[in-house]
DNA sequence: GTCCTAAATTTTTTT
DNA sequence: AATTTAGGAC
């Protein structure tokens, strides 16, 4: 990157004195405070819906229009490739293309690599060495731990991985793993396979996530002269979600902060939802001890939401013990309390979602103004069948995602393999992909010379052409392979990258392999492939291409401009607004989620009631809360109770909506749900009542189903008395039917119009 | 080595 | 329920 030695805004500095800049105009005197601190440490602790972007996006206008740095001499850090995106369209907006100078505006893993191609050497890799990502990850260390002659079943590699992981998070290297840590994995040998795994990456010249942001730490560390140059370059330092930081990120930053000392983190601890990823909130509550004389600014005033919905999360929040503790302001009038439902199961929930959402369509609602968050992934489903059905336009964030798909990875394998031959993941997936008869012994013997020889799988693969350790056609295949690789590899520079990579997915035979594929899904494969080598026309070339990908792993959400309601994971949704909020599945169990409660207990639990109250500040208007009674695990229907959280909702802001009238079970469910007043005090006391007798009765973990409610469950099934063959019933959503078969509840219904089905008994009624 | 079937295993959030 | 893994037949 060269500087271009120009006024960085193309304004004129004499324009700026005197008069006021236009973009203070509208700050509070907060948010202008946060502006104009521009030097020395400053912590923002910016609530949900303080205008924490518009802070941030301002600041940094601010300090390139005063010329206080050029666009490249800040360091502007993000969480997301997507928040990183948005600050720089703002800036944009604001001070015209000169943000495209800002070369050091990016996620914490694309700036990481940056430093680090710079200074590969020092960290024992070569140039152009490759980013793992998680699944390559994995099947390196499978190969490990079965080198080691470990049993897989015992101590499986995801879960090495997730301790490696967790070790760089925290920013140890493998000689600073306690012996007591290392045994947290396969008695002690946990050390030795992190000190293999690390080896084998420089062999086979890759990092993965975790090394991007340690080893530059380590380079930092250990060549001063490196650090100080990047301590000169970065005057102003700008940290966002700074809540979210791990250990090597913290240690990243504060290296880097000891040079010009304007660090500017904003966070919100009451939002710190990853701590599973290693993030320390203690990061933000112990600011002010690690920049001694840093100034604190608290932004209170909430521009997005109602007071009900405000009411409903502050009071929520307020049960958490470990927090800064913030109280969030409007100046709204108008307002909607907070809705909370309950349901028979998931699948009226989404029913009940899908009419609210048709509703609020025929009053002129843009559907993208709503949003459906969900605590795990997999809840998405049951809105998604029912939107189709519905036909309701809908978008899913975050879902499976483009470049995971097996087509997408074996594409990308070759290109990777082009790009630096030494990425031994990436051949192992292809080299026998299309079939060409080299089997899991040859690739043992192979691996077997790459490690005795310590070299890369493609090296001792190009050896063995030599020797007749390989069978005779396997040697073959292989030897054509290793040469068309070598063809491929000089026409980088020839060719176009796209073209090359046509010509890589021909000669191969892959694009042929998926042609002959007679399976239903062939023809989206190659479809993707087609929308791969379209999307690769977007970048400069090949290695540029990689690297996106490598990083983003997702493609760009695409266009926004049709009308759909969002579907996402409260995790995703961080950030966002909507006019309307749905927050489907408040259950115990799921929400909180067992195994946060398992694992950290009630920092666990505490990082729940983060995420809730992220959930409910994203509304604007409306928010509605909902909880299913029976929600089917897998095969198995599981009766849940309702969250705790919708209990620690305070009273006021809250309405607890009437059942829609249903289906089934649905009777007993709103009776429940009304014939509440005999017990204890107050009039809200809906479901929070059922589990305090729950608990109290089963004295068991919150899991434990409670006893009355699956007596009332047994009565209500009780009931209904099992169904013969050639009965004839109604379904809700299938209409009418004659039972072909029994098999204990679960019955198999011929419907007249949906066809054969197999429904749980309880679903159906005499028809 | 390849292909097919049976069995086992999953059950959070993501750069 | 759906996907991945293991084992066995060819």
């Amino acid at each position: 990157m060269t500087d271009h030695k120009q006024n960085p805004t193309g304004i004129s500095a004499r324009a700026m004195q005197g008069t006021e800049p236009a973009y203070l105009k509208g700050l509070n005197p907060e948010q202008r405070d946060a502006v104009l601190s521009t030097d020395g440490p400053l912590l923002v602790l910016a609530g949900a819906g303080t205008g924490k972007t518009r802070v941030l996006t301002t600041r940094l206008a601010h300090i390139l229009t005063t010329q206080k740095a050029w666009p490249n001499q800040m360091l502007a850090v993000t969480f997301t490739n997507k928040a990183a995106r948005e600050m720089k369209e703002r800036i944009g907006h604001l001070i015209g293309n000169v943000v495209e100078g800002m070369t050091w505006l990016g996620t914490f893993h694309s700036i990481g690599v940056k430093i680090l191609r710079n200074h590969y050497e020092l960290a024992g890799l070569r140039s152009g060495f490759s980013i793992l990502d998680d699944d390559d990850q994995v099947r390196l260390l499978k190969q490990l731990l079965k080198a080691e002659g470990i049993d897989e079943k015992r101590w499986p590699a995801r879960q090495l991985a997730n301790a490696i992981d967790g070790w760089k998070n925290r920013g140890l290297t493998p000689d600073k793993v306690t012996e007591a840590e290392a045994y947290s994995f396969a008695n002690g040998l946990g050390k030795k396979l992190y000190q293999d795994y690390q080896a084998r990456l420089k062999t086979v010249n890759a990092a993965d996530f975790g090394d991007l942001l340690l080893e530059v730490v380590r380079i930092f560390q250990t060549h001063p002269d490196v650090l100080k140059s990047y301590q000169q370059k970065f005057k102003y330092m700008l940290v966002d979600e700074y809540q979210d930081t791990n250990v090597v990120q913290y240690l990243w930053l504060r290296l880097l902060a000891q040079g010009h000392r304007n660090i500017c983190c904003v966070g919100d601890d009451d939002q710190s939802i990853y701590g599973w990823r290693g993030a320390e909130v203690d990061n933000i509550l112990r600011f002010e001890k690690d920049f001694p004389g840093a100034k604190i600014i608290k932004l209170e005033r909430n521009y997005r939401s109602t007071p009900d919905i405000l009411g409903a999360a502050s009071g929520l929040i307020a049960k958490n013990e470990s927090r800064l503790g913030k109280t969030l302001r409007t100046d709204k009038t108008e307002s909607t309390l907070v809705s909370v439902r309950g349901h028979w199961d998931g699948e009226e929930e989404a029913r009940a979602i899908g009419d609210d959402i048709e509703a609020l369509q025929r009053q002129k609602e843009h559907l993208n103004d709503m949003a459906i968050l969900v605590r795990a992934s997999s809840q998405m489903r049951a809105f998604e069948e029912r939107f189709i059905t519905l036909g309701l336009p809908y978008r899913v964030i975050g879902g499976p995602r483009f470049y995971e798909r097996a087509e997408i990875r074996d594409a990308m394998s070759y290109f990777k393999i082009v790009a630096s031959p030494d990425n031994d993941l990436a051949f192992e997936r292809i080299i026998n992909t299309p079939k060409r008869g080299i089997g899991d012994a040859s690739i043992q013997k192979m691996y077997n010379v790459a490690r005795t020889s310590g070299t890369s799988l493609y090296v001792a693969a190009e050896k063995m052409l030599g020797t007749d350790e390989l069978p005779a056609k396997a040697r073959t295949a292989l030897r054509l392979l290793i040469e068309s690789f070598a063809r491929w590899r000089k026409q980088v520079d020839a060719l176009p990258h796209t073209e090359l990579a046509e010509i890589v997915l021909d000669e191969s035979g892959y694009t042929e392999m998926w042609q002959h594929d007679k399976s239903p899904e062939a023809e989206g494969r190659l479809e993707n492939l087609k929308e791969l080598v379209r999307s690769m026309g977007e970048f400069e070339n090949l290695a540029g291409f990689l690297e996106h990908v490598a990083l983003v792993m997702d493609r760009d959400t695409g266009a926004e401009t049709d009308d759909r309601v969002n579907i996402m994971t409260l995790h995703s949704a961080k950030g966002l607004e909507f006019g309307t909020v749905f927050l489907p599945g408040w259950e115990e169990g799921l929400f909180p989620h067992q195994r946060s409660l398992d694992e950290k207990g009630r920092s666990g639990l505490e990082e729940e009631r983060r995420l809730a109250y992220v959930g409910i500040t994203r509304a604007k208007h409306r928010a509605t809360i909902s909880f299913a009674q029976n929600r089917r695990i897998h095969a198995l229907w599981q009766s849940a109770m309702p969250s705790r959280f919708i209990d620690e909702l305070p009273e006021k802001h809250v309405e607890v909506a009437a059942m829609t009238s249903s289906y089934g079970g649905q009777s007993f469910a709103s009776s429940r749900f009304d014939s509440n007043t005999s017990f204890g005090k107050g009039s809200y006391d809906t479901p929070g009542w059922q589990r305090a007798q729950a608990r109290k009765s089963s004295g068991d973990t919150m899991r434990a189903s409670p006893k009355f409610i699956e007596g009332e469950m047994t009565a209500s099934f009780a009931n209904t008395p099992t169904y013969e063959t050639g009965e004839r019933v109604f379904h809700q959503k299938f209409g009418y039917g004659n039972v072909t078969e029994v098999d204990g509840n679960k019955l198999t219904v011929d419907f007249d119009k949906a066809g054969e089905k197999r429904v749980i008994d309880s679903f159906v009624e005499r028809g």
